[in-house]
DNA sequence: CCAACACTTAGCCATTACGCTAACTGTTGA
DNA sequence: TCAACAGTTAGCGTAATGGCTAAGTGTTGG
């Protein structure tokens, strides 16, 4: 159980960045060059780049170079493989409340 | 629009280390304690309770001491709330291919 | 009453994170 | 052809992270 934990480390730790969240959200409307996607971060060209490699290192977004222009999209898949740990957690604990629930009814009964 | 980042910055950052996940997943089926929790892992208290901190200063859990015991449970709304964040990407992400649909559909009619 | 218990505080250390500037590489439009 | 463009590499500084040990505080069971 959970030996892939580094992953969503990397995904949680990539998310946890108000300037890649944003990449993220951008990237969700469609692809986009690096150069574009730096626009509205008052930041150096290679401060946010670093940026865009943790994205995809975490393997939250994919990139391509053309001729020197890099263009980034999406990867949805991870962001939905990270959103299902939300899905797992609340199974756990909706289960507890069913048991709960159970154990009351249970209680009552008697 | 998001000014409340803030709080997602900390959310994703507890959520990106796996002991601070595992404590979040144990508290799912009910309260416990400091040291109870603390027992899978092979750490100093001192190191332990820092991730508890985390998690608090987070809004993920709540805690207080009775006595010299302190016992913590989840904040499950909080958790709602980072989830939400997943749900929002997802509603763009989705509306775009709803807008590709419809370019595609409108050009097919053409 | 006092030793054991359950944290808590303080402080140290190594590593990683995130910003910067300066200088470099390869591509391309005029 | 060559200057402008789009990134990239290298290296620096500060701050935060995540671990440790040692010693302290307040509570409690026997």
């Amino acid at each position: 159980m959970e030996h892939n934990q580094l992953p969503l480390d990397r995904a949680f730790h990539a998310l946890a960045d108000p300037t890649r969240r944003a990449v993220v959200q951008r990237l969700g409307q469609g692809e986009a060059t690096v150069s574009d996607l730096a626009v509205p971060f008052d930041m150096a060209l290679p401060s946010f780049m670093k940026h865009i490699r943790v994205l995809e290192g975490a393997g939250l977004i994919d990139s391509n170079k053309i001729g020197r222009v890099r263009t980034c999209k999406l990867k949805s898949e991870t962001l939905a493989a990270v959103e299902k740990w939300f899905g797992d957690q609340r199974a756990i604990w909706e289960n507890r409340h069913q048991n709960l629930d159970n154990l009351l009814a249970q209680l009552k009964g008697e």
